[in-house]
RNA sequence: GCUGGAGUGGCGGAAUUGGCAGACGCACUGGACUCAAAAUCCAGCGCCCUUUACCGGGCAUGAGGGUUCGACUCCCUCCUCCAGCACCA
């Protein structure tokens, strides 16, 4: 390497190779070590490879890095989240099939992958798309149906006009089609299949408790919103004229006593058999395409009546376009002097206001004169026997009431809903159900899986599934009867793949089930995740939902797969997000071809902190790369001149550059071990740098190679071209990552003399260096003996001093 | 509206339990090297006052208050920005 500059593109190419000879990254299964499984979420094969990716990746692979060399045995899987609807697009589009199109973007990004060096145990890898993998997601459907986790239902569909199909949710912007802006999409009932993720409601939000501390505050936050858990009493109102009963969900039935209506949502089944099915049609609409700040309370009364089971009062039934279907039970009691909505709903349409509850220490209001709704607890008033009751005690009351007479009860209610499955896609897993006409719905036999996806269909919508219209497909044999039936053509979201997908990394060839159980064991639970925080949600609660249900399927013996989650922070550039829409992204392709992949791996982790913004600065990764070239030279350059690894330390510069060298350590391991501020263990091996080509000179040769040496090894997580080109440089044996991580030798990292700040009345006057350790009476001593500060104090009354050994003394005087 | 997070030089960011604010890097300025440029190396670099210079002083971590010998850090009030959810009954 003499006399040679620092060549990435010479360097990185050869040690990719190399440790690809030496299968470096391969998982060890058997070794008797403790085991790290580190995991990053897969990435949808777009076909490029952009600057999150990197980020993501850059951060689990800094710390496999450091796990291996820690000497766990680790797991460090990459895989491909491949089925989707941009492959469907692609095939509209451009006339390509999905299943080309995405096996070659799958390989243009593993040769970009590759290019970064990222230590990815290839033999485990996984793509979604292929028969090998969805049929284990056929395989749960069939479990999860056996179960009654799975199960089939109406529920409304995206449907645009236009395009004549379903849309996906993705596909809906502002409650318009994606390409026909302006044209509304309308909601279309069909039947469609369901997991039952609400089964887990009260567990997914219990089990949220036992991540805390390993998940960040704001992903735990999210999915509690999520979920939505809301406490309230169920109310039945009985409809005036027949028998029927109206079900109302309310948090405040303390507040019954001042219900002056009912209001169902514009598609709640009650109004179409009132006779108004077209005006809800239109008002639910209406109300879907508008954001709920700019929307007018509407509504419409239907002429019925109901009785409020508590008053005996009877209450007009409205139609109301705030009032929405899937909470709830789609209906409510509306309470206009408590509520705001209530409030201005009735105000408008002229309603009347009934004041039930009055402040604790002041009056009810007079029902004329209120403007505002209120909406705190209070004191039950002109409520019959629940007069004088406070809120909360009359909720327990008048719950228990409803209870006992029969016409409501207490009653929990969530946001999250079942997960509806169904996809009208062609580019997804079969969902492996048979409708026959005899039999009614049933699955397909264990035996049959996988059903396969065929090939060459034809995607030009006409408004069914692409599936539909394959007769080889739909057209079958009943599994219970024989007779002739029709498959169902529904694939499945593509979040069931990415639901269980770490648990096939750990047996990614069985054939004969999803993966082994004592292999799974051998790995699970995931020690660390690290994703995007744009999957709080979804992905992070099905995931979860997922392993609840193998849990009581028997399949694994933990309820979390997740101890630790990271989301690590957006990639942004010019102050936006980088993205294609904005033409402010930039090319981890071009950043390895101009500088290679050790400087944007190293850039992206000083530039921040992991776990917030990135902002991207071109003029950043033009010093990073600098810094790895004076890395380069000052090796080079010193093993010119430098004789070996021998020679004991004997001057003040080998004493100086081993002490920054073993705090170097410290650092960096540290940082490994808690925060994962590797911008501040990037800039302590800066530092460690600095120091050591400010010294070069006056180094004894074993010192000097000693800190080379330790020094390619603290890179190594960071950038591990480089750092392994040196190490071999160096006459390092074998593979970095085979060698073990330096341990820092608190003695020699140990300073011997420090900078005391001296302070008077808190500020900063002088400062002294004085032996470390120095102990306290010593240090005021030293400090008032000094001219300036003896000075400064001569004439004036010292009150009081504070001293705090190896940092400050404060005289305290006047 | 609710929930979570963030406000520190020209910029990205440091400051592990309250103890010298601004590590490290970028940008910028000056110098060395060079015929010249690039690269590289050396030095300087929060703001204001003072000074020929050295020295010295004051002000500064979104705003205001509090606790403390001492606050970027803890407490209270408020402002701004980002993200997620949202007529959720």
């Amino acid at each position: 390497m003499a006399g040679e500059r620092y060549r990435p593109r010479e360097i990185e190419p050869k040690w990719q190779r190399y440790w690809a000879s030496e299968g470096v990254y391969r998982t060890q299964s058997e070794a008797d070590q403790p085991k790290y499984y580190v995991l990053e979420m897969l990435p949808y094969p777009s076909g490029v490879l952009h600057m999150g990716h990197v980020r993501n990746y850059t951060i689990g692979d800094a710390l496999a890095r450091y796990k291996r060399m820690r000497g766990f045995r680790v797991l460090h899987p990459m895989g491909w989240d491949s089925f989707g609807l941009p492959a469907e697009n692609a095939a509209i589009k451009h006339g390509q099939d999905p299943r080309d199109w995405t096996r070659s973007n799958i390989s243009e990004m593993k040769r970009q992958l590759h290019s970064f060096g990222f230590s990815y145990d290839w033999e485990c890898e996984i793509s979604s798309c292929e028969p090998e993998y969805y049929r284990w997601n056929q395989w749960f459907f069939l479990r999860m149906w056996e179960k009654g986790l799975a199960y089939r239902r109406k529920a409304a569909v995206n449907w645009c006009p236009e395009c004549a199909t379903v849309l996906a949710n993705e596909q809906v912007v502002d409650g318009c089609c994606w390409r026909h802006e302006g044209t509304p999409v309308q909601q279309q009932e069909r039947e469609q299949w369901f997991f039952k993720t609400t089964a887990y409601a009260d567990e997914l939000l219990d089990s949220l408790e036992d991540l805390q501390g390993g998940w960040p505050d704001r992903v735990l936050a999210m999915q509690r919103n999520w979920i939505g858990r809301s406490a309230g009493t169920e109310v039945d109102f009985a409809l005036e004229g027949d028998g029927d009963l109206i079900r109302v969900f309310t948090t405040r039935v303390d507040t019954i006593f001042g219900a002056t209506c009912l209001i169902l949502a514009p598609l709640h089944p009650l109004v179409q058999r009132f006779g108004f099915g077209d005006r809800g049609q239109e008002m639910a609409t209406a109300a879907a395409t508008k954001s709920p700040d700019d929307l007018e309370k509407e509504g419409f009364f239907t002429g019925r009546f109901a009785v409020n089971p508590y008053s005996g009062r009877r209450v007009p039934i409205w139609v109301g376009n705030f009032v929405v279907m899937g909470y709830g039970t789609g209906a409510i009691m509306a309470v206009p002097a408590h509520d705001q909505r209530d409030f201005e709903f009735c105000r408008k349409h002229g309603i009347d206001v009934v004041p039930v509850i009055r402040p604790a220490d002041g009056p009810l209001a007079q029902s004329g004169s209120i403007s505002e709704a209120y909406c705190d607890y209070g004191v039950v008033e002109n409520s019959g026997k629940f007069s004088g009751l406070e809120s909360a005690a009359a909720i327990d009351t008048m719950g228990a009431l409803a209870e006992a007479k029969g016409f409501g009860k207490a009653a929990v209610t969530y946001r999250l809903r079942d997960w509806g499955v169904s996809r009208q896609r062609y580019w997804g897993t079969p969902i492996p159900m048979v409708h026959c006409p005899s039999c009614g719905v049933v699955p397909v036999a264990e035996r049959d899986l996988p059903v396969l996806l065929p090939a060459n269909v034809s995607l030009t919508g006409t408004g069914e599934s692409p599936l539909k219209a394959v007769a080889e497909f739909v057209r079958v044999n009943c599994p219970r009867c024989a007779g002739p039936a029709e498959r169902e053509s529904d694939t499945m979201d593509t979040f069931v793949d990415s639901s269980w997908y770490f648990y096939r990394y750990a047996d990614a060839r069985n054939d004969g089930a999803p993966y082994a159980a004592r292999k799974a064991r051998a790995w699970f639970p995931i020690d660390q995740y690290i994703g995007g925080v744009e999957h709080a949600v979804l992905h992070l609660i099905y995931c979860r939902f997922f392993t609840k249900v193998m849990r009581d399927l028997g399949l694994v013996e933990w309820d979390e797969p997740v101890l630790r989650l990271f989301t690590q922070g957006m990639v942004i550039r010019d102050g936006r997000k980088m993205s294609k829409n904005l033409g402010n992204v930039v090319s981890p392709e071009a950043l390895v071809e101009k500088y290679g992949s050790d400087t944007a791996r190293m850039f992206s982790l000083f530039a921040a902190p992991p776990d917030r913004d990135l902002d991207w600065q071109d003029d950043g990764v033009e010093g990073m790369w600098r810094f790895l070239s004076r890395v380069h030279r000052l090796v080079r350059d010193s093993l010119a001149r430098c004789s070996g690894p021998s020679g004991q330390p004997r001057c003040r510069a080998d004493r100086a550059c081993l002490r920054k060298l073993h705090q170097t350590i410290d650092h960096v391991t540290a940082d490994f071990e808690s925060r994962w501020h590797f911008n501040t263990s990037i800039a302590s091996i800066m530092e460690l740098t600095n120091a050591l080509r400010a010294r070069e000179r006056a180094l004894t040769d074993g010192v000097l190679h000693e800190c080379l040496r330790r020094l390619a090894q603290l890179l190594g997580p960071f950038a591990p071209h480089l750092a392994e080109e040196l190490w071999h440089v160096l006459g390092g044996h074998g593979p970095l990552l085979a060698a073990t991580w330096p341990i820092a030798d608190p003695e020699l990292a140990r300073e011997n003399s420090v900078q005391v700040a001296i302070q008077i009345n808190g500020k900063l006057r002088h400062r002294l260096t004085v032996p470390k350790g120095l102990p306290k009476r010593e240090l005021s001593a030293r400090a008032r003996k000094t001219e300036r500060i003896g000075a400064l104090l001569a004439g004036k009354t010292v009150r009081r001093v504070i001293e705090i050994p190896d940092r400050l003394v404060n005289f305290v005087a006047n």
